[in-house]
DNA sequence: CTGAAAGCGCTAACAG
DNA sequence: CTGTTAGCGCTTTCAG
């Protein structure tokens, strides 16, 4: 076993010529097919002469047989951003549970890189794509890729027309609302992410549904991007108005920015000024004080957008009903623990530290 | 154009006949062959036929023939972790640029599922893999990939006899070291990674070399896993020693920790202690004091691993240096901004704040 | 400049 | 229980 470099690949005719059997035998061990009622015999001396060749399959060949690549693909606008880079986990580990690869593409926040990789991916023939648009998604892809009949579900962020998997926005921030409320607080300030972003709009409506309910005043509404400079600018703004007990925003990176800005300003969180976010990033466990915010399923949301593609992609024709994951509130330092006037008990509330800040280094 | 739902896909025969073409001239166009010297009538019709078909090519069918299947594969321990995302973003956009697709691989962390994945990813007939290392991989696997002709490049950490890319952790060590004795700090601690990471070696190293350098006395040195908790839990213990003017980690993650550790036990940071850590990750933007760190080129050394990776597929056998990217000194508020005793000029040293805290949210 | 023909390695009827 | 056979859709000599 000695042969010079390039040691040619077995293929299943060599397995079967070394096995005495014939190549419809090994491929039935391969995929295990009637191998129930195959002698033991025969499978084993299959099993041995394919480990002795060491032989693997050909992913191309079956895969052009069986007209499907057992592949997905998921479109993410910035993997380095950790709850998209939770969601991917669980895409990827769902989707290999059950033999799918997944391709995962950095649309890089661009409407136009995310339409570039949808016909890149027509031409890779996946079978299947999850897809977190970016903003408005451009319907003529989408329409190909429904044309080719590559089944697309869309996750954390709703699309017109297209099978979804998100979590309940509205209803975490009506909990907030409510729980704040019970706090004590009146004058609120809400800072919003884009309009465009069905995500923000849900948390948006909540948190007003929850102030009505609570019978407060509706908050002074602004609207960002989403980012962590933006809460510093919106902050900054809406911190001129010194009335303001607190302050929410649609995710936590822009309430880490009103945090930040708060303390620029000279506001004690939480004494003079509440604070809450959404989503629960890994990240906002570094910051301080902690964040009060709504913890969101991201790794459980992949999971089950894997499951739901997978499912359209073996049966292209099922319609899957929209699928909608719960939050739950968890209570950080940015808002007083004791309610300032009466006192409120917030539901489904679980208190901060539970969780151990993970992360392993790479470098 | 209203057929009923199936529709099958248009091959190269169908364009073939479509265009009056035989297929090898389909081929040609499809693949830019020859199509210098052909008749630009007839390439016209070609493309105006694929166009009026539809026509995307089955990539297993050119797989099948080609041998090679374009896509490779990356390993890392935590795609949640800013490092690791990063890095897979260059990876990722490297790779695209030359045609590659990535398949991206959560080991979790697990030497276990590292291995499993290996072999896994034989079988999907990857071209080539890209492997960060949790710990000292598995030789088993390795050399079976290798004995598959399928060649692997390590990212940010070395394994023996394995090409590398990485960035230059000794040489930002020992500046960092340099600037902090610099700065006028004596009484220094320690916090490295894990022995077996090449990564967590260099660092120390390369501190030590540092501290030597600037005449300084040897550091306390105590180990840790990289993860916030170690740097909670070391940083409280060290702390005892109330003469310690600056405690430095081998990462972010645990500099951080050692932040809060410092905070809770009434150090004020950086008057009392100076803290530094080694990434620049982008969470570390988000806690307070900023943190003084190295600056380590995640995407730039994804990229570049692609790069290799691609290059040693395409040519196995070419031999390919090692690949050591420049890091950058990072001053942030945690170390003092003038020298305690004597004053230091830090050389290649950047300030704070001209990067701005980029990330739109997912939610 | 273009076409004909031979497979790449595998799966899935269909026969025994 | 196992073998024979016909392609999957494409690239690539080799002839014109």
């Amino acid at each position: 076993m000695n042969r010079r470099e390039p040691k040619k690949r077995a293929t299943i005719r060599d397995v079967a010529l070394r096995a005495g059997v014939s190549i419809s035998t090994v491929s039935r061990v391969i995929n295990h097919k009637d191998s129930s009622q195959m002698r033991d015999a025969t499978r084993e001396r299959v099993i041995d002469a394919m480990a002795a060749l060491d032989y693997t399959p050909v992913k191309a060949a079956r895969d052009l047989r069986r007209r499907r690549t057992h592949v997905m693909a998921l479109l993410v606008p910035d993997i380095s951003n950790p709850f998209f880079s939770l969601l991917a986990r669980g895409v990827e580990a769902a989707g290999f549970k059950v033999g799918y690869s997944t391709l995962i593409c950095d649309t890089n926040n661009s409407r136009d890189e995310e339409r570039q990789y949808m016909s890149v991916l027509l031409r890779q023939n996946v079978d299947g794509v999850i897809l977190v648009p970016v903003g408005r998604p451009d319907r003529a892809s989408l329409d190909r890729l429904e044309r080719s009949n590559i089944p697309v579900v869309t996750a954390d962020r709703r699309v017109a027309g297209i099978p979804h998997v998100e979590a309940d926005n509205a209803g975490g921030s009506r909990d907030l609302a409510t729980c704040l409320v019970g706090l004590g607080y009146q004058r609120i300030a809400y800072l919003g992410g884009p309009q465009e972003v069905s995500t923000a709009e849900d948390r948006l409506q909540g948190f007003l549904e929850g102030l009505a309910a609570g019978g407060a005043a509706p908050p002074a509404v602004r609207r960002g991007d989403f980012t962590y400079d933006s809460g510093v600018s919106l902050g900054t703004e809406i911190l001129r108005d010194r009335r303001l007990d607190a302050v929410v925003a649609g995710n936590d990176l822009m309430a880490i920015g009103v945090l930040h800005a708060a303390i620029a300003a000279g506001r004690r969180v939480p004494e003079d000024l509440g604070v809450a976010g959404f989503d629960d990033i890994q990240w906002a466990a570094l910051a301080r004080p902690r964040l009060t915010t709504v913890r969101v399923p991201f790794l459980e949301i992949g999971r089950s957008a894997a499951r739901v593609l997978v499912a359209r992609i073996q049966s292209y024709d099922g319609a899957v009903e929209p699928t909608r994951l719960p939050v739950s509130l968890v209570i950080g330092d940015s808002t007083c623990a004791q309610a300032k006037t009466r006192s409120g008990r917030p539901e489904r509330a679980r208190k901060r530290g539970d969780r151990s800040s993970k992360g392993s280094s790479g470098a």
